[in-house]
DNA sequence: CATATAGGAA
């Protein structure tokens, strides 16, 4: 069971890079001039113990005040700096930071590692990180918490490659690291998205020398660590540093957890879920945290049972109340088949306590189901209630036009973007204007949005590109598509397959034989069709060769008998689909074995009249079996709804809410 | 004198 996954979408970082030792930076120089012009001028009066005062202050919060006390004598202590520094940072306030800054120079304490250290969180926390190398630079006697200080600056400001050579600087003049600088340096080899493909070595180079120095075993190393691999999408390694973990606990727990949902693996997820909840340790009651990972696992596997049994056990612990936890909720639902209840959840939270996100889902999610005139209402709604929208709120929104077919109204909002909120296009947009036109059989225009945008065309890009040419059988941007798609994601064997069902489709067998042996000889896997399905709270998953059933010989009668009955209200095989040179017969017969049609025939079977039969499937649902099941809809008088890798087709009286559009 | 360590939502 993979490839699960609806809308892989990141969100998008933007953060200043500062660069290293710029030795007269325009932060500097600011700081400069602030603060000699601020400087402050007289003393006051007198204090009993104004360092103490000054203490008080600072923890009261009127970090004002307690700059005027400042400049006393005799010059107050290091303990007195480290107070105004903390409240600093906890009232987020730069300007004050300066002025403090200036002090502790004129205080000669500028040497300080303990204030240094101090110094360069407050300044990484302002996002000054050139100001932050001044002091570590100016601080001569490094301990290791200066050292690691400017690690974890450099890491949360994601410059990981400048994080990594200063590891390799501590690595190199012997200074005795911790467990913090092996977290931080192992944080910033996954952040180095510019060249990935170097990221696995330097994981497992900082491992190897982690286990040398014994730093393996602790805990929060140990926890980074896993979490490096989950995001590398190395699972088996992962799985290999949570079993030779001495010691587990809630946080590495989680992680694993989150690794087998980000990996597509959201059935191991559960079950990990459910050894941790059984092993009776009360340290390892699952969190907010926790919970939304859970929950990202049951709308993966669109166990909406399991999803209502964490939902009541939520509301028991009274973790509803979590924001995190609320929109993971709505997401869960309307990814589980329940866009009601994804409503629901959504208008249950207080209106002046959703965020962008939760507005992102209940679009994207009413995109899916097809449901426009929904999407684009919320939209709006989201606009009058003052959200800005994000990056992602546009990309639901052209999603929903795009599985409606609607290509002016998608253009007008790709206008209104730019126009009206500023946002610089980013590639998922231009992917999704591709998707847009390509589905609508624009091919030229998606050709030329491609040649024209000004950003490098991603693997999605090329893909929806394959996508519509699939549907309209246009074989020379098929081919165009593939030129790239097998130079940037060339163990992708999905794309193969579609340019394989392009030849098809034009009737050039030499040509699929050539992309088939091709897919031999790189000996890719064919990612195997799978579908599943939820009868009395268990999950039954099918494949296209699948007689391990119990119930399989009931199954094929029950779909020989239905194929029979709606072959009479004029259902006709699409034998075109079948990739396979057979005869008619063979290729009928074949189309019997989807496992979306197994799926369906067990729900038929086993699920209670009159209920909703909702089939999961890991790949785009066939054109047969899209055909076949709206039959069987008016046939069998039930109402079908099937969740695709795109979107939700709902099937009742021998329609589809797609329209036939996807 | 000591770094608020590690996991999550579209």
């Amino acid at each position: 069971m993979a490839n699960l996954h609806l809308t892989g979408l990141t969100p998008f970082l933007h953060k200043s890079k500062a660069t290293r030792r710029p030795f007269f930076s325009p932060q500097y120089k600011a700081f400069k001039s602030f603060s000699s012009a601020n400087a402050i001028k007289s003393p006051p009066p007198m204090a009993h113990n104004q360092n103490h005062q000054i203490q008080i202050l600072c923890k009261q919060g009127n970090l004002s005040r307690a700059l005027k006390v400042l400049p006393l004598e005799p010059k107050p202590t290091q303990r007195t700096f480290e107070s105004l520094i903390l409240a600093c940072c906890q009232l987020n306030n730069p300007s004050y930071g300066s002025v403090i800054h200036r002090c502790i120079i004129d205080s000669g304490f500028d040497t300080d590692p303990f204030l240094s250290t101090r110094l360069i969180d407050m300044y990484s926390r302002f996002g000054l990180l050139s100001v932050a190398w001044q002091v570590f630079d100016n601080t001569p006697t490094k301990t290791i918490f200066v050292w690691n200080a400017m690690l974890k600056a450099l890491q949360a400001d994601d410059q990981a490659e400048e994080a990594l050579s200063l590891f390799s600087e501590m690595n190199w003049t012997g200074v005795e690291l911790d467990s913090f600088s092996y977290s931080y340096a192992l944080k910033s080899c996954i952040a180095c998205s510019a060249d990935s493909s170097s990221a696995p070595n330097r994981v497992k180079q900082i491992h190897c020398d982690a286990v040398r120095r014994r730093y393996d075993s602790h805990i929060n190393v140990a926890t980074t660590l896993l979490d490096c691999y989950a995001k590398l999408g190395l699972t088996s390694y992962a799985e290999q540093v949570f079993d030779e973990m001495p010691v587990r606990n809630l946080v590495t727990w989680s992680a694993m957890i989150s690794c087998y949902v980000r990996n597509e693996r959201p059935y191991d997820a559960l079950n990990l879920f459910c050894e941790m909840m059984v092993s009776g340790d009360m340290n390892l009651a699952p969190n907010a945290v926790t919970i939304v990972s859970v929950l990202l696992a049951c709308a993966g596997l669109a166990a909406l049972s399991q999803g209502k049994i964490l939902h009541g056990y939520i509301l028991r612990r009274g973790l509803e109340s979590v924001l995190s936890v609320n929109n993971a909720l709505v997401s869960m639902y309307i990814k589980a088949g329940s866009i009601v209840l994804g409503r629901r959840m959504f208008d249950y939270v207080n209106s002046c306590k959703r965020d962008v996100v939760s507005w992102n889902s209940l679009i994207s999610g009413y995109g899916m189901y097809g449901s426009y005139h929904e999407a684009i209402q919320v939209f709006d709604e989201m606009l009058q209630s003052g959200v800005t929208p994000s990056v992602v709120s546009f990309v639901s929104v052209l999603g929903a036009c795009s599985h409606c077919g609607l290509v002016e109204e998608g253009k007008r909002i790709f206008h209104l973007m730019t126009e009206k909120y500023n946002v610089v296009p980013h590639v998922e947009h231009y992917s999704c204007m591709v998707d847009l036109l390509g589905r609508a059989g624009l091919l030229d225009e998606a050709v030329k949005i491609i040649e024209e945008m000004p950003v490098e065309p991603s693997p999605q890009v090329w893909g929806s590109l394959l996508g519509a040419c699939r549907k309209y059988g246009h074989v020379e941007y098929a081919e165009l598509a593939c030129f790239h798609l097998f130079d940037l994601e060339p163990k992708n064997s999905g794309n193969y397959v579609l340019l394989a069902d392009v030849y098809t489709k034009a009737q050039m067998p030499e040509e699929v034989d050539r992309v088939k042996k091709l897919l031999e000889e790189r000996s890719l896997p064919k990612l195997a069709g799978c579908s599943w399905i939820e009868v009395s709270k268990k999950i039954y998953s099918f494949e296209t060769v699948d007689e391990m059933n119990p119930q399989i010989q009931e199954i094929h009668s029950l779909l020989v008998e239905l194929v029979t009955a709606i072959k009479r209200h004029g259902y006709v095989p699409n034998t075109k689909v079948v990739l396979y040179d057979l005869e008619q017969e063979e290729k009928e017969r074949l189309l019997l074995r989807h496992s979306e049609k197994l799926a369906l025939a067990f729900g038929l079977i086993n699920g209670k009249k009159g209920e909703v039969i909702r089939i999961t499937k890991n790949l785009r649902l066939c054109e047969d079996c899209h055909s076949f099941t709206k039959l069987v809809s008016k046939f069998a008088k039930r109402e079908i709804l099937v969740r695709d890798v795109n979107r939700f087709h709902h099937f009742s009286d021998g329609v589809c809410s797609c329209m036939d559009y996807w």
